[in-house]
DNA sequence: CATGAATGAGTGTTCATTCAT
DNA sequence: AATGAATGAACACTCATTCAT
């Protein structure tokens, strides 16, 4: 009666693909695409090098798919963490930075932007999906809360393009920043605080108020 | 006696290794230290492949050579802007931002980052130095302007050392930005624009006033 | 009791290692031993990798049980041909140019000589064993004949060895041509054409007659 | 004023692709194309692996370098024989024969048919060039003989693109058969023999005389 | 018996590095 | 100093073979 006793061994061989995929990511993140060996995935992920084969077509298959497979959830999470929430625009922006951080704080996720950073030169497909995929997309996003919060006041005028991007700036480069120099890095901030720092910061600079910067004249 | 006839043939050869770095650094910055191969660098430089080892000893040694190259004027410039001006802080950043803009404009210079970013993992020695001689000595002066800044009254109280790495991260995000995604990005931000905006909403921000952020309710 | 529900699905299973030998044939043929993967044989064959071992113990193996096979019923029929007639020698080599054309007009026949000519070096078993039972076997048959016919005058003093080499080329070149060039060829002689022309010219020559060759004058 | 004396090293070094190139005719004869490994070639030849793939991109360029450089002598050759000689047909045809046992003397030519015929299936390209340049080109040369010598009376009336190749294929299936049971053989004919014999056959077989065979009646 | 997922030895190819000229 | 032919270690990928189910 039971519908076919998976045990345990069944189990193992379903999750396979999974488990090549976290070995993978692991492993590029930690060395790079180049310098990582497909024997060294294997063995991390606990198989034979053939069997990373019967998964992934090539070694840049497999990289592609680690990247595809952590940004579908991370897309997810970030359109989920829109929504069409009564809050005003600076809490929403709020929201969203508390999203990335959530997403930042998984080291794994943590690494992505790095990894398609230093590799988009060799893979213009990637490049071009992860911009069209994560990059549009969360700008688009960031975007559209800026717009509203000017439309309705709580804003001075800015550019929406142009002030999303300078949102999402420093939560990237932390991620960046963090996985490059986390080995050397002698005083390092709590990316917490950094975050919170930032979006304060941010909303200050944005709240509507005397006619241009405070002090000082545009150069 | 015979000390003189360098006129042309003899100048291109002490020229050499400057020449060597320069095909290096470009070869380097698009293809990724991975995929460049010596002949490469050596076909660029226009000199034989045995050539290049008279020189560097190594392919790492050469890809070190080009990053110190590059910093080591890189930080000379930082350093020339900083000086003991009788500027507000708030204009000696924007004067320091106007530096670092024209770095960044410099495409080969722009590439820095982003390379050392991109094997930081490989070259631990590197990301140390270059951790220690242009993170640690950018953010310093940063964070003395900002420090001196918040003293004088004429920013809030704030924490130097963060907010330095705020006001540095979206000038190098862009300059990573734009080497990652040249090709592919449909609507690009002209870097001017993202680093005026960039510096005002950050002078802004950092502005004096209402006990803490103008409105919203966080800790 | 039980003797008896064989109907179908269990013929399909008896039938299994000839199906097998089918498959092979036709892979080996078309690809050559090297680029033939056992993984192509089963697929042909419609059965599982794993199953190909359940009869033959190797791809090396299935490769000689794939002659084998196939030499296992022409050695038959070429021995079936000879008998003790009572034709002249000269209609008994008409029914023995009969009896090969038949063989070679079955194309996966013709592959054979091919197939073997081209992996002897790598099966010094099989080139033995096909030398031992078919080349001795069919020059033997043939050189009989001629000798026979030399015996009773109807054929000129010739060296049977010699001669039976003489009629057999042109059909084993026919067939390994044919499999060769079929896809190149532009004016192709059909088999049938060549082989008549072949028998004729063949026993012309062998008429008794002029001391030497009809003209010229050489050793 | 000499003109740089080739001390010995060089010339090793100028006479490379064809050392490589011969090596690799003994091998691919020897093994066949697929169980033959680059490293084998270069161990004959006396050279690194990586030095096969200065002179050749890959081993298949390899091969077919091989194949073309046989053949290139070969054609010549074999055209170098025709010549507009005042010859009968049959001598014209004797002296081919001669021609064709010269080449197939030489055990390294010898072995090209059956290196060909083993890898036409792999090597398209190939097949079709071994078609056109040699095949074409030899029973074209043979079939204008053939045709000159009915024309003339000197033969019976034949198709001479048939009888072209009856003409043939004793000498290539000697060859063949040689490099592909010398080492079974056990009572094998001097080719001499058997080339002297084919061509006496082939020569009184095509003599004009009595209407049709000389006796029995065509099946 | 049958399966097909897993294995890992084997091979083509690349490229940093050397060294005779 | 400069060259570039030669080297050989390293690595991606294949596929015959095995074995748990």
């Amino acid at each position: 009666m039971e519908d076919a006793p998976p045990p345990a061994a069944r189990r193992r061989k379903e999750a396979r693909p999974q488990e090549v995929l976290e070995a993978a990511l692991d492993t590029f993140v930690g060395r790079g695409f180049a310098a990582t060996r497909m024997e060294d995935v294997a063995r991390r992920a606990g198989v034979a090098k053939g069997t990373l084969y019967l998964y992934y077509a090539s070694k840049e298959a497999l990289f592609e798919a680690v990247v595809q497979a952590m940004l579908g959830t991370t897309i997810a999470r970030l359109e989920g963490d829109l929504g069409e929430s009564p809050l005003s625009a600076g809490d929403r922006l709020r929201a969203v930075a508390q999203g990335m951080a959530g997403i930042i704080g998984d080291p794994r996720r943590a690494a992505l932007p790095k990894l398609v950073i230093a590799n988009a030169g060799s893979f213009p497909g990637l490049a071009r999906f992860y911009y069209r995929e994560v990059v549009c997309r969360g700008l688009g996003l960031i975007g559209r809360i800026l717009a509203h919060g000017v439309a309705t006041g709580e804003f001075r005028a800015i550019d929406p393009t142009v002030h999303a991007r300078l949102f999402v700036a420093p939560v990237l480069m932390g991620a960046v920043w963090q996985t490059t120099f986390a080995a050397v890095e002698e005083t390092s901030v709590p990316p917490a605080d950094l975050l919170h720092a930032h979006v304060e910061l941010f909303l200050r600079g944005l709240a509507p108020g005397a006619a241009d910067a405070p002090a000082g004249e545009r150069s």
